[in-house]
DNA sequence: TCTTAATTTAGAATTGTTCTAAATAGAGTT
DNA sequence: AACTCTATTTAGAACAATTCTAAATTAAGA
C-alpha cells in the first residue's frame, strides 16, 4: 500500500502483494557516536530541505533518536521544556507540519481534537487504546488485507490505515 | 468485527468469518407515508431511551429519513437552519452525542479536529477523500482481512477501523 | 561582514467543542 | 387541565488545540 498506488480498474478479486518497507531509525548509540548521530540527523533535515535551525535540529533528536514514537505537539513540548530545550509550541507545531511535509512524520488521526504524529513513515498500522490514548504499532504483515474495493474511476488509494481499537 | 469481540488466544493465522449487518434506513415515502415516518423515528428515539422532544425529533429526521450519512456537527447545524428548524449549536452536539451514546449513531475519527458522525451503525468500512473531506461508506464484505495480530493479553479489540483514503 | 530570505516567537485570533446556569418543556400524577 | 418533577434546551462563557500575525532572530551565501 505504497503511498499513490492505483488499484487495477476491473479485476474483481485480487490477492494484493504488500511489501514490508522498512524505515530507517537510529539506534542507540555510545557517546563517541553520538557527534555522528547529530551529523546524521542533521543530514537528514538538509536533504529534506529543511534549513537546520537549533530548534529544529533538537526537536529532530527527541523525535528520531530512540526508535518509532508517537507525540502530540503538546507532549513534544513537554518533553522539550522537561529537557531545558529552548522552543516555543508555535515552533513545535511548525516542525511537525514540516517534518510531515518533507515525510519524516507522519500524521495520524485517531481522536477527534488532537493530532498524533508517527516518526515510523514505512507502511504499518496500529493498535488504538481507548483506555489511556496510547498508540502502539502493528507491523504491516500482521494485517493480511486480500481485498480491497476499486476507488471510484480515476481515483488513486493513497494510503490504507487500519485501526485496532482497544476496548476502554 | 463485532462489538467486543474476542480474538481466540493462541491461534496464529484463522481465516475470520466477517458477517454483514444490514443497517436500518428508512426508505423514501409518499406524502401519505410520511405521518408513519415520523412515528417511526419517534419510536426509535423512544425506544433508544431519549425523549422525543421536538428538537430530537427534527434532528433525526434529517439524518435518518434519507439513506446512509455522514455530518459534523456545523453541518448538521447549517442544514437545520437551512430548513428553518430551530435548534441551538449546543443541542446540536448533544443530540449526536446522546445519538451516539444509545447506538443510533456512530463516531468517526478522520482529521483531527473534526467529528464525523455516521448514521450507518453496521459494521462497514470507509473511502476518504482527502480533497474534499467527504466519506464514503465501504461494504464491509469488500474489504477482506484475514489475519489480525492478538492484542496484548486480557485486551479485547473494541472494533477494526479501515479508512481509505484518496489522494487529495 | 553584509544581505536576504527563512525561521522563530509571543501573543492574538480562530476553530471546534464542552460547560454553566437559567429557562423551557415532556411525562406522569392529581 | 393544573401541578410537579426532572430531562432537555439554550445563550453565552469557557476551554483546548491549533493557526495566524507581525516583529525579531538567524542561517547561508555573496
Amino acid at each position: 500500500m505504497a503511498n499513490g498506488l492505483v488499484w487495477p480498474a476491473k479485476q474483481a478479486k485480487s490477492v494484493y502483494h504488500i511489501f514490508v518497507i522498512v524505515t530507517r531509525h537510529s539506534q542507540a548509540m555510545s557517546p563517541t557516536q553520538s557527534k555522528a548521530r547529530d551529523t546524521g540527523i542533521l543530514e537528514r533535515l538538509r536533504t529534506a530541505g529543511l534549513r537546520p535551525t537549533r530548534q529544529r535540529l533538537a526537536l529532530a533528536k527527541l523525535l528520531f533518536a530512540h526508535g518509532p514514537r508517537h507525540v502530540t505537539a503538546e507532549s513534544l513540548f513537554g518533553e522539550a521544556k522537561a529537557k531545558r530545550v529552548n522552543v516555543s509550541l508555535a515552533t513545535v507545531y511548525n516542525a511537525l507540519h514540516d517534518f510531515t511535509d518533507k515525510g519524516l512524520l507522519r500524521e495520524i488521526s485517531i481522536e477527534a481534537n488532537r493530532s498524533y504524529f508517527d516518526t515510523n513513515i514505512g507502511d504499518h498500522h496500529h493498535f488504538y487504546f481507548e483506555r489511556t490514548g496510547k498508540l502502539q504499532d502493528v507491523a504491516l504483515d500482521s494485517v493480511r488485507i486480500t481485498s480491497l474495493p476499486h476507488p471510484p474511476a480515476g481515483e488513486k488509494i493513497a494510503r490504507v490505515d487500519v485501526i485496532i481499537r482497544i476496548a476502554g
